[in-house]
DNA sequence: GACATATATTTCGATGATCGAAATAGTAAG
DNA sequence: CTTACTATTTCGATCATCGAAATATATGTC
């Protein structure tokens, strides 16, 4: 079902625009009810992926460099690592180099509890993912790389923005 | 940075998890800067998206099935779509059959100035993808559509939540 | 060494998106 | 006509976010 282009047609621009709108448009819905069972938000729980993978990696975030991943003002990151401390899920420290930072570490309690959170639907995905090749997840994951790259552009670059003729009051 | 596993290997499962990860943080955050610049939220974002598609297919919405289809309030969709009539991207109207429903509608002036907001992105989503071939793209159509289908089955089904210590009541 | 400037983070007050509960309107059944 | 049900909206409250100012630390200049 979802029979868009009829089948065995080559997917088009548009066809793969409107899957990848579909995708962000689920995860966004996915990532508020995930939130809501465990007492988090949708910006708390990107937050996390993005803290938890800096710590996995041994580069523990600073507020400042996960407020400019994120988007956010320093102060809503401000109020966002005290929600994730309150509930546990990372810690503040001063590093000894320079006391004016403050470096996001994912305390060791925390580091598998955190990983459980994220483990049904990283089930899901590797059940979902089961029926591909190694030759199609490379292809994948130039997609999902020049596609994050797309957007990242667009957003912050310029972009050429067409004639709009009508716009809005605001 | 993309730190993979060396290049010509396949990506794990954790691998492409991690990238489909990244790409819907830099989503939620472009909608954010795309939104600030258009006077949207986040979520208006995502319910214009979802309005136009439906409308596209002269499926009209209604205010309780976008509710649903983002994961809302109805109470949170009545103010959101206030929001998006104020600034003219949708319009309501009753049905004749049944006029306790309420149908969305996009006006024809806005079905173009809709689609231009998000002709910047679409364009710099198919520079990105000049290189796919029409196998390679099957591949990815595939890949978004299972991805889309395990996010909304893990999320209302049950997955057996690992004991979590911290909660937090909203 | 003292002083101005820059950087990192937090605090404060205000705005508004969202929620739950109750209200309103319309439909269907007995 | 009355009751039950569905769809949407209104109302009051909560809290995530913002911008601006405050705090603390670092760096450069005389």
């Amino acid at each position: 079902m979802t029979s868009d282009t009829g089948g065995d047609d080559a997917p088009t621009d548009l066809d793969l625009t409107r899957l990848l709108q579909t995708l962000t448009v689920e995860s966004d819905r996915y990532a508020e009810r995930f939130g809501a069972v465990h007492g988090l938000h949708r910006t708390d729980v990107n937050a996390l992926l993005v803290v938890m993978d800096a710590a996995r990696r041994g580069e523990p975030m600073s507020p400042g460099a996960l407020a400019r991943e994120l988007g956010l003002s320093p102060s809503a990151t401000t109020a966002l690592i005290d929600r994730l401390e309150t509930l546990g899920h990372v810690e503040r420290s001063r590093p000894a180099g320079d006391r004016r930072r403050v470096a996001l570490n994912v305390p060791e309690a925390a580091v598998e509890a955190n990983r459980h959170l994220f483990t049904p639907l990283a089930i899901a995905f590797a059940q979902s993912w089961a029926g591909f090749t190694a030759e199609e997840r490379m292809v994948v994951a130039r997609f999902l790389e020049v596609s994050t790259e797309a957007m990242k552009a667009a957003g912050s670059g310029r972009e050429a923005p067409p004639h709009d003729g009508a716009q809005r009051r605001r």
